[in-house]
DNA sequence: CTATTTGCAAATAATTTGCAGTGCG
DNA sequence: CGCACTGCAAATTATTTGCAAATAG
């Protein structure tokens, strides 16, 4: 079931390497809190990762829970599906088009190519459920951003 | 400037025709939110489109406009990027990966495939900005929520 | 006319932050 | 040992909801 074992090895060798270059502690909860997502196949929210981590660490907090999830993310060591801080976001373009997202600002542009709408899906992803819909999502930088270009800037926009 | 004037025109008649087959009012309003999310090329979200809404239109409220965004996008006239009423997950993966997205219970899943890897984007796309990471998301309905297939259910889990 | 829809304001849920004590390096 | 990190509880922010008045069809 969980052939796992070797990969979760390597990815906490990864975790303490990048705690180390980011001078960043390594403790009992950033630790654990990690090994959830790792060890997690669906993935997981704040609050899953809490409840889960709770239950073998009670007094660990929620705060906690979201502070080293950011500060992971910050490292590098995982990645937030879904815009940081900002809401739910609407698209009136009935065309099949694609997505191109600014990482720093959120700017969201569609994008059209009939080869993207061509790409074929795996099989086995047919396991997992039916498919609707196929949307390319590109991250970067977007022109304005790139020319700030300040080191890092998560926090919120004013 | 505006190549739209057309275009948004075909896409006012669409949103007559959905109300009317939703049986839904085509209230002023809505009408509005609607011309707004239409008519931006970034994708709004509740609160940009209320601010512009409500430039023209100063009894709109806030409530109103989420109210309408979820109502467009239930009737198919408009689709919700992001999680609908979720939070942000955490992804431990470092390999290369897509995504697999239950439109229903926000079940995410990855998978691997060298072939979407190799994807190419249109040179277009570079105007936006740069490109750092490119993502293919398939979303459907889950193998366990196509079996409990209710109509609809979105208004929040219990 | 009558069911829908709206605006208001108060309620929730998710996420963040300030502060004092605790523990990693 | 000191400064980064934690837990707690209170603060924010996004989004939802109940209800009486306004309105589309």
């Amino acid at each position: 079931m969980t052939p796992a074992k070797k990969e979760m090895a390597r990815r906490l060798d990864a975790f303490m390497a990048a705690c180390r270059q980011a001078r960043v502690k390594v403790t009992h909860q950033r630790l654990e809190i990690f090994r959830e997502v790792a060890g997690s196949l669906e993935h997981p929210d704040a609050e899953m990762v809490f409840r889960a981590v709770q239950a073998r660490m009670p007094t660990v907090s929620l705060d906690t829970v979201y502070r080293s999830l950011w500060l992971l993310s910050d490292i590098g060591l995982i990645t937030a599906l879904g815009p940081r801080r900002e809401s739910v976001r609407f698209d009136a373009n009935p065309a099949k088009h694609h997505h191109y997202i600014c990482m720093r600002c959120g700017l969201t542009r569609d994008f059209e190519s009939p080869a993207l709408d061509a790409i074929r899906i795996p099989d086995a992803v047919k396991d997992l459920g039916s498919v609707l819909t196929t949307q390319v999502e590109v991250r970067g930088l977007c022109s304005s951003c790139a020319k700030l270009k300040t080191g890092k800037a998560r926090t919120k926009g004013s």
